[in-house]
RNA sequence: GCCGGUGUGGCGGAAUGGUAGACGCAGGGGAUUCAAAAUCCCCCGUUGGUAACAACGUGUGGGUUCGAGUCCCUCCACCGGCACCA
């Protein structure tokens, strides 16, 4: 009897399906298409099992839909650009091509012996001229269609390394390598019009659905639509240029509660008062150190500064306004101007508080609740509760309705207008780096900015460059920024700013319909393979990287680049969970956090006796160095292994912690199958006693295992698979319905472990591959029961079971309950007050 | 701070509002073996009880329902995102 050894099988399986070609993309006409995508990696030079997990989840499902006779498309690509590999140069003194070409060829060895349906003939990195001189193109047929513009916009900055640092590169304010203050910088920039799509990109998500309700949500709020009312204050003595304030608020119900005015720090007024002033000067000074995430903003203390300047209250000329700089006020958003009502507001509250101003409640939770509060009283939104001192002294209730009749009043009385507003903003994609792609534009000194000609893309990254001080290279390359200006011929400069990476991800599944084209894509091919059927991957990109691959498909549709029906590129989303490992961290003399790997760290300890402090489960990280690495797994126990044990052990949506344990336990099981599969093989065909209960239980299983794969529940689809060899270990069944089963037990394994499936397949006399073997059909008459268990309860709560015929009728059953003993003496004597029946499910008897 | 999610035995988890704990791991017992490995069989939420059985039990506290892990509200903990990490 042969005995399993994946390292055999794994290699000659792999060959087989290569030489047949079994996953290269082709086009048929004759079959539906499925195009099943998964997020393509960061080259990073390590496949972890994160991966693993990721792009075996979307191998089942293409394996799946081309046994269910699909022209499958399953492409696989590489996110190429991107900060890790300027650091790496900087730390190492590698070229970053030279870095990411390098993780490119480690990591696709590390894929090889996996076993995926990738067809690789599709591949592409994003960093290939090939690929980014057509998103060059792209770049030039947005800038035409008035979807990119430039303005400024603020980043952090080092003052110390005189350089752009991402978010990421502020720690606690500082600069990561610095150490200095981080101060936020104004910065000539190019965006993308998303916001143009707001209404759209919003309105299309209730279209979507197979997109799972959470990310729906979740960028439904960050496109984030209001209505509310815009209006100013005018100012009491007007400084130079300003007579007014503008103000968008949400919330105009409460404008009779205003008792102060705050601008951003950013403000023009701000801005012009600083000038002026060196107080404001300072203040703003300071309201501008540290980074610019919005949680930085939104946690920083709410501080404030009273410019002595005073507006009036639009409803009584006599009410006036203190005007303050305020650090919580953002320019980006709205029109970088509130009005401040303490009393409804917890934040306007503690402001109020810290700066003496008066609390003014225009609502309160009773009509005779104390109008001196203890903390801000925020009224329901939606219901209409609250005692409300309205406009011009009426009562008038609280709530969405409010809020518009607050509009109306105001727009009647001449103050304001109602105004749709998005939080959403426009997408900036300069980044002041190297290695990402180049922006195609030159900035002449006669002309202005000009597009670079088509006919020179691409603009390709020069290659000698140094990263010896901090700083984008292109900036201080001899040659590489000189050359002609396409308009006049005459001496200009290329932009040295690179694209953003979002900017290469938000488009490569298009390209992957024609990888090779000599165009952005082709649209024939397009129309054929798009939209992605399938599209797999981390739930931590459900806003960013998907919104703006929405809006891109939108703008590559605009400009010629992808047919109307593309324009939402995912027709079905799956966000799989994280992989999480413990962190393990020392710190070195001086206080930096040292992190050290799971295979280095042995109960708490280093291998030199050091203590390390362990940070519950986070996401897998390479900087955390928390990742676990496949390849001894691999190589221990065989791909197959691998793959089963990372669906088996939890559900896809979520995250998993890795454990070492487990993987043991599945290469016992594939063993097993292995084993019960030879045995079959050797019997003889003909009948058994076990026929029938054999034939039963496996179209119950090839039913589950199907709905299991169609619905994402791969470890409850595996639960059944035990179930089923186990039936098949202990069946009676004859040789023939046997080898049936276990035929079929391969077909329904072959998703998910491929290798031994075909090696099983082949044993068992199946013809052809198993990859491509028709996928097996339930028979839906062989899926009930004749007779099934109906539990009893008594007041809820089981207390018996009786067996009954699966389509008995509701008063058979009910009599039949009524006669069962537990029943009977609960009951002593009396009518139950109810009876509940729900055939096929449940009886609970109410006494 | 804001937005979204998650919380069930020793562990991973299962469960269209209908028998909570499927399936797997770990653990315990047994068979086989000279012995072991491998394999096969049985037990396995907590407490009480010889047992039958009973009570309790799905993060907290409430609610809706004949019936709640599942729906609603409150709070707690953890995870993801917050526009320059990818």
């Amino acid at each position: 009897m042969s005995r399993y050894t994946a390292a055999e099988i794994e290699p000659k399986w792999q060959q087989a399906w290569e030489s047949a070609g079994t996953f290269t993309a082709t086009r048929d006409d004759a079959k539906p298409k499925y195009y099943v995508l998964e997020m393509f990696p960061y080259p990073s030079g390590n496949l972890h099992i994160g991966h693993v997990r990721n792009y075996t989840m979307g191998d089942v499902i293409a394996r799946y839909k081309l046994a269910t006779g699909h022209a499958l498309l399953h492409p696989m690509g590489w996110d190429a650009f991107g900060m890790p590999a300027e650091n790496a140069a900087m730390t190492t003194g590698v070229h970053p091509k030279d870095y990411t070409y390098g993780n490119i060829a480690q990591m696709k060895a590390q894929f090889a012996p996996l076993g995926l349906s990738f067809d690789w003939s599709r591949e592409f990195a994003t960093c290939d001229p090939e690929y980014y001189g057509q998103q060059q193109a792209l770049f030039l047929d947005f800038l035409r269609a008035g979807l990119i513009y430039r303005k400024k916009a603020v980043v952090n900055w080092d003052p110390v390394d005189m350089t752009v640092l991402a978010n990421e590169q502020v720690i606690d304010g500082k600069g990561w390598r610095s150490g200095a203050d981080v101060e936020r910088r104004e910065l000539g920039q190019w965006f993308f019009k998303i916001s143009d799509y707001s209404d759209e990109l919003l309105t299309a998500l209730d279209g979507l659905d197979n997109w799972p309700a959470k990310v729906k949500l979740m960028q439904s709020n960050w496109i984030g639509r209001s209505r509310g009312l815009q209006f100013a204050f005018s100012l009491v003595d007007e400084p130079e240029g300003h007579d007014r304030i503008e103000v968008y608020t949400t919330r105009p119900d409460t404008m009779m509660g205003a008792s102060f005015v705050a601008i951003s720090p950013d403000h023009p007024l701000a801005r012009q008062l600083e000038d002026h002033d060196p107080a404001v000067a300072t203040f703003n000074a300071e309201c501008r150190k540290g980074g610019t995430t919005e949680e930085a903003l939104e946690k920083a203390e709410k501080r404030g500064f009273d410019t002595g300047l005073r507006v009036i209250h639009p409803f009584d000329t006599a009410w006036e306004l203190p005007v303050f700089i305020a650090n919580f006020v953002l320019m980006d958003y709205g029109t970088g101007a509130i009005f401040g009502c303490p009393a409804h507001d917890q934040r306007d509250f503690d402001f109020a508080i810290r700066y003496g101003l008066p609390i003014i409640p225009t609502f309160l939770p009773t009509a005779d609740a104390d109008p001196v509060l203890a903390e801000a009283y925020v009224p329901p939104k939606t219901e209409t509760v609250a005692y409300v001192k309205g406009f011009a002294g009426e009562k008038m209730q609280t709530g969405n309705a409010a809020i518009d009749a607050a509009i109306a009043f105001c727009e009647a009385n001449g103050v304001g207008a109602g105004v749709t507003r998005y939080r959403l903003r426009d997408w900036g994609l300069s980044r002041q780096r190297y290695w990402g792609c180049p922006i195609p534009v030159i900035h002449c000194p006669d002309c202005g900015v000009v597009p670079e000609a088509k006919e020179n893309l691409p603009v390709e990254l020069p290659y000698d460059v140094t990263f010896d001080v901090p700083g984008n290279p292109l900036d201080r390359h001899p040659t590489w920024r000189d050359c002609t200006c396409p308009a006049c011929g005459g001496k200009a400069q290329r932009e040295t700013d690179t694209m953003d990476t979002f900017v290469d991800s938000s488009w490569y599944f298009a390209r992957f319909t024609a990888p090779r084209a000599t165009t952005p894509t082709v649209m024939d091919d397009a129309a054929y393979w798009m939209n992605v059927d399938q599209y797999i991957g981390g739930v931590e990109h459900a806003i960013l990287h998907l919104l703006y691959s929405r809006f891109f498909a939108r703008a590559m549709h605009v400009t010629g680049h992808l047919p109307e029906m593309a324009i939402e590129p995912f027709n079905a989303l799956f966000t799989q969970g994280m992989v999480t490992h413990e962190i393990y961290l020392t710190r070195d003399a001086s206080d930096r956090p040292v992190y050290h790997l799971p295979q280095d760290v042995q109960d708490g300890k280093l291998a030199d006796g050091t203590a390390v402090t362990v940070i519950p489960s986070a996401k897998m990280s390479k900087s955390k160095k928390n990742v676990v690495d496949p390849d001894a797994i691999i190589a221990q126990y065989g791909a197959d292994t691998a793959r089963w044990f990372v669906l088996s052990d939890s559900p896809p949506e979520r995250d998993v912690e890795w454990t070492a344990a487990g993987a043991e336990a599945t290469s016992k099981h594939l063993a097993r199958v292995h084993r019960i599969a030879s045995d079959i093989a050797a019997m003889d065909d003909g009948t058994g006693p076990g026929d029938a209960d054999l034939t039963r239980a496996m179209h119950k299983t090839v039913h589950e295992v199907t709905l299991g794969i169609e619905s994402f529940g791969f470890n409850a689809a595996i639960a059944k698979l035990y179930a089923f060899t186990s039936t098949l270990a202990k069946s009676d069944a004859g040789g023939a319905g046997r080898k049936l089963a276990a035929r079929t037990l391969a077909q329904l394994m072959s998703p998910m472990t491929p290798h031994l499936a075909e090696e099983v397949w082949a044993m068992l006399g199946g013809s052809g591959l198993i990859a491509t073997a028709p996928w097996p059909v339930a028979n839906p008459a062989l899926l009930t029961e004749d007779t099934i268990t109906l539990p009893i309860q008594i007041n809820g709560k089981r207390r018996s079971e009786i067996a009954v015929p699966v389509d008995m009728p509701k008063d058979a059953i009910e009599k039949l309950a009524l006669a069962d003993e537990a029943v009977i003496k609960a009951l002593n004597g009396a009518a139950p007050k109810k009876l509940i029946v729900v055939p096929g499910r449940i009886v609970n008897v109410v006494i």
